[in-house]
DNA sequence: ATTTATGCAAATCGTTTGCAAACCT
DNA sequence: AGGTTTGCAAACGATTTGCATAAAT
């Protein structure tokens, strides 16, 4: 489900943070490996019993840290993680349902994409700011609650 | 400092979600209008230190309802909330430094909203989704931090 | 062997809620 | 009067933390 080279490529993130790969670790990055949406911590713990909520919210600063994870907010009232893009080499922005919460992973033309990395970055130094990234987040309906 | 056909425009929506437009929301109006940024409860408090928290919260709550008042969700332990887009005819985004936390409102280039606006909602329904609108954070950091 | 991670239970802190008094209309 | 809002203090719940034990190097 998860390539070992994810494993490998999170594993050197760890260690030039000084930081373990332990099991618990790579299980939580299995979980999110696997998913195709920010997952929340319920969600994680449902989806792996055998981790410990204390030691995933710790784990995840771990990952966060080392840039192999992203902390992701969409309406609710739970914090989401995801992979870094950098590991998962998927550009992508999330669409979020207003009213049921759901979130979906999704992808804009790469052609805007450039675009708003270019003009955005320019905004960005017009108000002294050195831009690292931009959120894009698409709010609506989902198909269900419409 | 806030017009007063702001104030006429709140009240209109309020009587219109059958609430009242009582005076600590109308002062919570006040201090929202007159900041430049989304404020943290806090932040609200310390500007007007008439107002208890609690009820501050709640009618935050009744001000979002009625579509006054939008909640924006920045990278710190508080919610931000700002005077709805449609009250202020001034659309605009936010530019967040990741390190200390400050938020900055923004504009962009109205050739980039409309691009985005209409790309956005193609890659929406493409997925199912009813378009309601959009959100962009500019993350880097400011100029005190960088 | 020594340092770091884990899991439980307790603490923290932003936010919500119950309730009696104040407010509006 | 009748219903709503307010402010205080208590409750809630997601996240954090202390500490003794287990795991990693």
């Amino acid at each position: 489900m998860v390539s070992s080279a994810l494993h490998e490529r999170v594993h050197e993130l760890l260690v030039r943070d000084h930081q373990r790969y332990t099991s618990a670790r790579r299980k939580l990055v299995d979980v999110l490996g696997a998913a195709t949406h920010p997952l929340t911590i319920p969600e994680i713990s449902h989806l792996d019993r055998g981790l410990a909520q204390s030691s995933t919210y710790r784990n995840l600063v771990v990952l966060e840290r080392a840039r192999a994870v992203q902390k992701v907010v969409a309406n609710d009232e739970w914090y989401r993680y995801e992979l870094a893009e950098e590991l998962t080499d998927r550009h992508h922005h999330h669409l979020i349902c207003s009213e049921c919460g759901m979130v979906q992973d999704v992808e804009v033309p790469a052609a805007l994409e450039q675009r708003l990395d270019q003009q955005l970055t320019e905004v960005a130094s017009g108000a002294g700011f050195r831009l690292d990234h931009h959120r894009l987040d698409l709010v609506g309906r989902c198909a269900d609650c419409a």
